[in-house]
DNA sequence: TATTCTATAGACAGACCTGTCTATATGGAA
DNA sequence: TTCCATATAGACAGGTCTGTCTATAGAATA
């Protein structure tokens, strides 16, 4: 049981780690099973063993990587800051991390949704229930800096976090988190008024 | 002569328009050529006799949405406002009557630079001039309104439009376009001290 | 009228895609 | 040792895609 269950893990987190590599640098369409089980080195029944189909495989990506971009931004934020109101400014500076990043390609929940237009898709909510879950969590973030409003200055965090994302893809311009940050600064510098 | 060019643009016009609505709605990836020759009615050897390929069809589309885009664009600005200030925030109406038709999937060139990953594409270069076009408009109107470093605020609008589409295509909120509207007002008031 | 240009329909090649199938190897468990 | 779950390689079907080719119709011009 034991054996069996790391063997099935191996392969599967083996797939699983290729499938993310090529589908975020590459895009969902642009990137064939074929092309994923050769790069993982795994048999094509392994694949579809594992997962019922190119769009499941598409879906656990999403879901793994929706966990994992998560921890990642909230204990960088919470690493870069401690007091409840610099840390609604670090988001940027995780942001800025995150843009600087060699293979920085966007946010794969945005490029998904573009990708993938039939609402219906089985990744298409896990790439909305994503920006809902960073919007709770811009949400938290605020309320502990205890501004008035939470959900309305959160939703202007949105638009700053999302507008600084395609900025950074489309111009590939990293800097652009600082500028979103000095407009949160004079944003939230209204908001506590 | 006055025959041969009329009756080639007319093909030519009518592959376009369908390519236009097509390539929109449900992205250049997963619409085919079969599709858009059968939907405009023409031959297929029409469309290869006035595009080489595929691909020099999306980047005409590209081409020919930057120009009608913006010329909406710029014209609505100039309809709501005529203020120099006022039309730096009827931007946002602007964004908001767009995010309301209800065929509104996002802005074309974020999607194709999304869709379109190699660099070397013949629409990627179209999709980063329109940015830079809407860019150069955004400064110009920052100019008319007489305020200090247009090119810095004219990004801090960027950031906001850009991160208003990308809110209004995901969450399907056209409303965002006024919270943004408000942000800018904030940042405008600040911009001026 | 004869010519020429552009349109048409549709077959076709060649490549690629997903998903299934077979036949076989391996390694821990009973 | 025997069994069984899981791994492997790779052929295969059936579909889609782009782009080319042929054969033909129609309409304006010389």
């Amino acid at each position: 049981m034991a054996r069996s269950k790391s063997s099935r893990s191996s392969a599967r987190d083996r797939i699983l780690a290729t499938a993310a590599d090529l589908f975020y640098k590459e895009g969902v369409q642009n990137v064939g099973v074929d092309r994923i089980i050769a790069e993982s080195g795994v048999a094509k029944m392994s694949l579809y063993n594992h997962f019922k189909s190119k769009d499941a495989l598409i879906a656990a990506w999403l879901q793994q990587r929706d966990e994992q971009w998560r921890e990642w931004f909230q204990s960088t934020v919470e690493r870069l800051a401690t007091n409840p109101g610099d840390r609604l400014l670090a988001v940027f500076d995780a942001l800025q991390e995150w843009f600087e990043q060699s293979d920085f390609r966007g946010c794969a929940f945005i490029n998904s949704t573009v990708e993938l237009v039939d609402r219906c898709h089985p990744g298409y909510q896990v790439a909305i229930d994503h920006q809902q879950a960073v919007f709770d969590y811009l949400v938290s973030l605020v309320k502990a800096a205890n501004l008035p409003n939470p959900e309305a200055f959160a939703e202007q965090l949105m638009i700053l976090v999302e507008g600084a994302i395609v900025v950074a893809m489309m111009q590939r311009r990293p800097g652009v988190a600082m500028q979103a940050k000095q407009m949160a600064t004079v944003l939230l510098t209204q908001a506590q008024r």
